[in-house]
DNA sequence: CCAAAAGTGTTCTGTTTACACCCATGT
DNA sequence: ACATGGGTGTAAACAGAACACTTTTGG
């Protein structure tokens, strides 16, 4: 039996947050699960993972899937033998899909910590998941997948923090990102807040697919440092980390 | 039907090669395909592509193993729809395991332009493979997985050589993987050649298991500048970046 | 003494962090 | 004016690439 399921990523709240179903059959009844299901005989994995969350969240509001590591010792499912593809799904924070009654928001270190009780592997898997947002965000454009179509440099600074788990400087990051290519401006500003303060520069992700933007430091080819972008493949759909 | 499969890498006489077997029989009889078989009920899927490799290569000889990707396109075999779960392996170039006829070392840039044909979608999996690799020397003690016990830093130079596929600096080499802490000398020196030359220090890796070296180097939390070795998931087993 | 190979010292450059300073707006 | 945020300038720390130079061997 083959499944493939999803950690669905989003930061509401100031919050890393993960989609999650709460199961109302044994096994791990009352527990919460990741949206996912069985594999169909005229889809690959990537396809079928998109269907199923077509169910759970708009499937337009997923700007980023990829392929995050295969499940598959015999007793991680206590009444059947199940190998699952896991898959990162990440969603824009503008976006607020209608859910089902048995499917919400958790925080994601709430979750890794057992406060919501999660089914089977899946804590394992959220953490994975997490994980390879957290490298991908230091060495991709996949802030892309995180943030709005339009944004400020500050807005874009809580959307990182909240998914990095530390404080990240606004000067620098804009920094980094700009002289990477990643960023660009719009020209458009946004309105102070009620207590004033220069208006905000907009900025827009200048890619919507993602890229390796930092090629890793070490053992280039000779002379290749004003190489362009490096086009280096890692994980997997581009990959990943 | 779910299958596992892995890409065996190997540098052999200064090329990168991989481990293929010729089918004799349809579908795609004659093309050279990568080493595995059907997943196990009681195995997970790494136990099993071990396995499986046991038949072709010595298991003991495999320093490293970690998962690719799942590929699951529905006709990506034409006569029954397979799911596999695709591994990399790494053996140490000393080893020299004893195969059975089919079967037989190709260079992998050979395999990417059709030399030997290979049999369904096994050349994107040698790729993958390759471009894992790759990024992977560049930023773990991966190393360590293609290196004999102990050696001089000329030939470690010609192993990253041949795997990265472009010149590698000895000099730099060494100082990038002695200051990470990646490489130990073992007081021992290597006779010179027959035309002479200053006897070479003997290195052996400080970890036979793969750590991440080089935590990427932008979006680190503040004021970490001096902080342990990263411990950063990416991929997978650890893994993966 | 010379050639060959290994190893070290030094400089240069690019990247990132840290921090000071200037800018634009509302009250 | 002044407080509040936004943005820029700049210096310091670090890592890697390139290259010259020294060391140690065999002929």
């Amino acid at each position: 039996m083959h499944e493939v399921l999803a950690a669905v990523l989003q930061v509401r709240n100031q919050q890393l947050q993960v989609l999650l179903w709460q199961r109302a059959i044994e096994p791990d009844a009352g527990r919460w699960a990741l949206p996912g299901g069985r594999l169909g005989d005229n889809e690959d994995v990537q396809t079928s993972v998109l269907r199923q969350l077509a169910e759970k969240v708009d499937v337009r509001d997923v700007a980023h899937v990829e392929q995050l590591e295969v499940f598959s010792a015999p007793d991680r499912m206590p009444h059947r033998r199940t190998v699952v593809t896991a898959f990162l799904g990440l969603v824009p924070c503008v976006a607020d899909p209608a859910l089902p009654d048995d499917t919400a928001w958790h925080p994601v270190t709430d979750a890794l910590q057992g406060s919501p009780r999660t089914a089977f592997d899946h804590g394992l898997i959220v953490r994975r998941a997490r994980d390879r947002l957290r490298a991908k965000l230091s060495y991709t454009n996949l802030g892309f997948a995180l943030a709005p179509p339009e944004f400020t440099v500050s807005s874009l600074r809580e959307l990182y923090a909240a998914a990095l788990g530390h404080r990240v400087s606004a000067t620098n990051l804009q920094r980094v990102l700009a002289r990477r290519g990643v960023l660009v401006p719009t020209g458009g500003t946004a309105a102070p807040g009620p207590s004033g303060g220069r208006p905000a520069a907009l900025y827009r992700f200048a890619e919507r697919g993602m890229r390796i933007t930092d090629p890793f430091a070490v053992l280039r080819p000779p002379e290749a440092h004003h190489a362009p972008e490096g086009a280096v493949h890692l994980a997997d759909p581009r990959p990943a980390p």
